[in-house]
DNA sequence: ACAAAGTACTTTGTATCACAAAGTTTAAAT
DNA sequence: ATTTAAACTTTGTGATACAAAGTACTTTGT
């Protein structure tokens, strides 16, 4: 089955993006993936609750600040999605 | 902009066998794809809305029957959507 | 002849989702 | 002291996906 969490685009750009920066913070995330403050918010969360996400808080300045890292699941199910999806856009069924 | 219509996962399933065999009754594509009458049916009638899917109902043996054919415009965005999504899938975002 | 079961769907209800707008918290500037 | 700004989070709303229930017949017993 393809994996929903990672298939809605948003949060695909999202893991794509630390797929290869390995950690990032919330605002380069933010410029990269042209996401609002509050669709950003609510995929990490989606992210994080499904362990795909680990996110890290503390101060920088005295402000808050947020760093981002995909985990190894992840990882992996960023892979698998991106087997899955090109073998379904490969072979279509008979 | 990745096309919402097709990227929702029973849609394309749809699509796809659509694509291939090129009209197919609604059993048919029920079968194939899996899903239930309820949500066959409206994903078809989201796809006729979209100008994807031409729908033609006759009766065959007394009984009502359900004709469904890719139109121009569903095949060519059909073709369009599996050329983008093959792209985001190969060229990851530096 | 009448009821029960089947066929081929469509409509309705519900829970989830994506998105933007408004709100929160702390810090810096005036 | 009050406004402005930074970095987010929460809330509200409209759209979505799905299954359950409903519709409109037809066929099959009995």
């Amino acid at each position: 089955m393809i994996d929903k969490i990672i298939h809605e685009p948003a949060r695909f750009k999202i893991m794509a993006h630390l797929y290869i920066v390995e950690s990032a913070d919330f605002l380069f995330i933010k410029t990269q993936t042209e996401l609002t403050f509050g669709n950003l918010s609510s995929h990490i969360k989606k992210l994080e609750k499904a362990g795909y996400v680990r996110v890290k808080k503390d101060f920088v300045d005295n402000k808050p600040h947020t760093m981002l890292e995909l985990t190894k699941k992840g990882r992996d199910a960023f892979d698998e999605y991106r087997k899955e999806m090109k073998e379904v856009l490969d072979n279509l069924p008979v």
